[in-house]
DNA sequence: TTTTTTGTGATCGTTATTGACCATTTTTGA
DNA sequence: TCAAAAATGGTCAATAACGATCACAAAAAA
């Protein structure tokens, strides 16, 4: 059997039946499981099924990744990031410059923005799309794009950025903790927010509560560098840099000082 | 058996059974696999078939589900476009440095690129999009971005294309005449193309027939500054630059002498 | 006619693919 | 937590396929 074939077959298997074990594989491929392991690795790195310890699994469903990969990852904690979007679309005027962060929930923002006197600058391709379509005046950080999340990053972005000086920045964050501060795991990514907020007069982290406790890799920026936009926050965030919490009563505001 | 009915019949014979080996076609045609061999070379390098160890396949199905939007496909004259996108990806190397313009041809020139060792810089968020899940190595131009065609243009990208040196640069066209050579009716994408055909080192205009003595508000370059791919070319075009006609038949090469 | 060009098949050194083997890593279950 | 079991990735030799080259024959040009 040739090998695109016998990589087609593996690809619609693992299709109709949501995951395969190497070992199934090869005895219905007549191939050795080297030969699959190969076929895995080889089809993993285009993307094409996710490998993991023991099989192999498509892209599209447990995993994000391919065409609305954002869209998909929306779907953790919905209500809470659709509340923490609207708001903080809110907080977007006429005459603002803004940076809008590629991710899931500053995507989200993009439903609640009209094309006003705004100005956008952004580094998610479906942000920019959507910014586009609202008829929002939008710009797009030129650089290299990562095609997992759809963002714009590397040195050039970097270097691009550095021309602005943004009204606002609306920043979303993997992991946030009192220590270590706002946390993302992507050295690309990190830079690109990290310069983004530094660069901005007022910058907002969006983040539901699974954020709160977490550490990624790279550190973005000291906690106190932003204010949090986040559907419930733990007490000792609170005390260590403005907080807006956005419940389905309203907003509660929280300075630094406690209350 | 002559040579043309030969390679008709191997096309033939993988677009019904979807991918053939050597033994096989050699057998099949009573010629002999180093025939068969040269034979899958050239059709391969006239990008009318995936050729690959063992044998060889249709380009569309050679690459998985990979289906336009309903837009692209509405698009006039999708199959010279097709014919012309096909041709145009076969001339990327591993080791170009490409510029792909935005538009609906050098977009379905996505279908055709796979991910081996070239970079792509872009100004069509589509393009980008689809050859980032292609795998390629993509970077895209930072700048505004214009929400009807999805292509970004402006002053920032303008300075941002200043950048770099291509081996390679496809370019979109409104119009093409003898006199006022490729033309474009936006200013800013005018700019963009012009400027990414001079800091290349090599530009090819993609165009359908219905291009030819069209004139669009904006110059861009004129003729001999681009070898022009097409379906079927006015003969005064011939003689004024390079020109590669893509008809059903193969490949008709036009040097700039006129024969 | 002779010469040139073109296409073909055979040969052969090189390259790519494959399956087995095995040390290492990961997972499982006590 | 630890040991047994399973899966993994790397190496290696064998095999299959490849492209380059050559000689030959047929067709085209001189």
């Amino acid at each position: 059997m040739l090998t695109p074939e016998r990589r087609k077959r593996i690809l619609t298997y693992i299709e109709e039946h949501g995951a395969a074990d190497v070992a199934t594989l090869a005895r219905l491929l007549g191939a050795s499981e080297s030969t699959v392991r190969r076929d895995l690795t080889a089809l993993a790195s285009q993307g094409q099924l996710h490998k993991f310890h023991g099989g192999a699994a498509p892209v599209e469903k447990a995993f994000s990744n391919r065409e609305d990969s954002v869209s998909v990852k929306v779907t953790r904690c919905y209500e809470e990031k659709l509340r923490i979007a609207r708001y903080a679309a809110t907080l977007v005027n006429d005459d603002d410059f803004v940076f809008l962060d590629a991710g899931s929930t500053t995507f989200l923002m993009t439903r609640f923005l009209k094309g006003n006197g705004a100005t956008f600058v952004t580094n998610g391709m479906p942000q920019a799309v959507a910014l586009a379509e609202a008829g929002c005046h939008v710009m797009i950080l030129g650089g290299d794009l990562k095609s997992s999340t759809e963002a714009v990053v590397g040195g050039v972005a970097a270097q691009h950025l550095q021309r602005y000086n943004f009204s606002k920045a609306f920043i979303g964050a993997n992991g946030i903790t009192n220590k270590e501060g706002f946390t993302t795991p992507e050295t690309g990514e990190a830079t690109v927010k990290a310069i983004a907020m530094e660069r901005s007069f007022a910058s907002f982290v969006l983040a539901d509560h699974t954020k709160f406790g977490r550490i990624a890799a790279m550190r973005v920026a000291p906690l106190n560098a932003a204010c949090v936009i986040c559907d419930s926050c733990p007490e000792e965030i609170r005390r260590a840099t403005v907080v807006k919490e956005v419940t389905e009563d309203g907003i509660h505001d929280h300075t630094e000082s406690g209350a």
